[in-house]
DNA sequence: TATTGTTATACTCTATAACTATA
DNA sequence: TATAGTTATAGAGTATAACAATA
């Protein structure tokens, strides 16, 4: 990574440093294996993709199992029409219900069913079996203390200055 | 994350402590936004995805600029006809171009351009500074060197377990 | 027969914009 | 006017399988 790392000779100004180099392609590199290993496991283990697992994850742990579209957004990264797309998939298959709000008659309420609670967990011991041994069995107890309080960190660094809220083309209004 | 965390009372028998939940997610979260703040920088500054990127910063790293196409497949995860498609798109750019190997016919030299060195020179300084910013602003120099420490070694795990070889359809013998 | 790479094809996912309806 | 959600549509990316050519 000689030419990529250091492009010019020098004390290299505004560059990243070995370590700094290292670090981040660690950090992808790892995070993309996961990622994929994650996703491989949920696809065969329950047909889901690992947004798909999320969204419902999310709906398992909510009060009562439901939540609005938009609150479903917020958490996972995806455009409104994205998650409109997800959630097609989901209530089709039977894991999940939509029905208006009887608060809000523009809201959509997002129910999970028993069937998609069943699915979420038939998958769940695969899924957290996959991640400890590809994740934690190569850590120590040390190290996982450690690398939870910096990642912990930097999530909250990186939610201070959010890289996709920067163009908001229509609402997340600065609360001003 | 209780219901997922915690599916069940008891000591959680199989499942992932709170400590190791909390690291878990805060890995997939960073990774996520550092993924896509970085995508979004390479697209706007030099209309690249993360993987074309990739690929030009294998090549301008390797000697003389040039490196195989079952080289290159190895670095990048995709499959072969993945990488056939993304070569394709930057040899039009005029990027990188291919000719066959004097000494295999049957591979192909994948070679970066003047122009692809130069829109990897262009880009570099706004990547490197969006990753820095994201990424390292947020951590101490005791961080950085326990992160990449730590995950270093998950990466080795990781390697030595791979999750995608599993199934080689053709090819990647373990050199048995 | 094994390896290298391309092509054709189908599919998944994502994003944009236009649209409806309610607040 | 702003918000919640859907739809239509287009585009990027990926994977599979069939294929050709060389080792």
């Amino acid at each position: 990574m000689s030419g990529v790392s250091d492009p010019t000779p020098g004390p290299a100004p505004a560059g990243l440093n070995t370590e700094q180099l290292a670090a981040f392609f660690a950090l992808m590199e790892v995070s993309s294996l996961l990622q994929y290993a994650v996703d491989e496991h949920l696809r065969a283990d329950g047909d889901l993709s690992y947004v798909q697992f999320q969204i419902l994850a999310r709906l398992v742990d909510a009060s009562e199992g439901r939540l609005r579209m938009t609150d479903l957004a917020d958490g996972v990264v995806y455009s409104r029409s994205g998650l409109t797309y997800q959630a097609g998939l989901l209530d089709r298959r039977g894991l999940i219900t939509r029905s208006p709000s009887p608060d809000d008659e523009r809201s959509v309420i997002v129910s999970i069913t028993e069937a998609g609670r069943d699915l979420v967990a038939r998958v769940l011991p695969g899924h957290v079996d996959s991640i400890r041994r590809l994740l934690f069995d190569a850590m120590s107890d040390g190290d996982l203390a450690v690398l939870g309080d910096v990642l912990g960190r930097v999530r909250e660094h990186m939610r201070a200055a959010p890289p996709r809220s920067a163009r908001p083309r229509a609402g997340r209004k600065t609360s001003s």
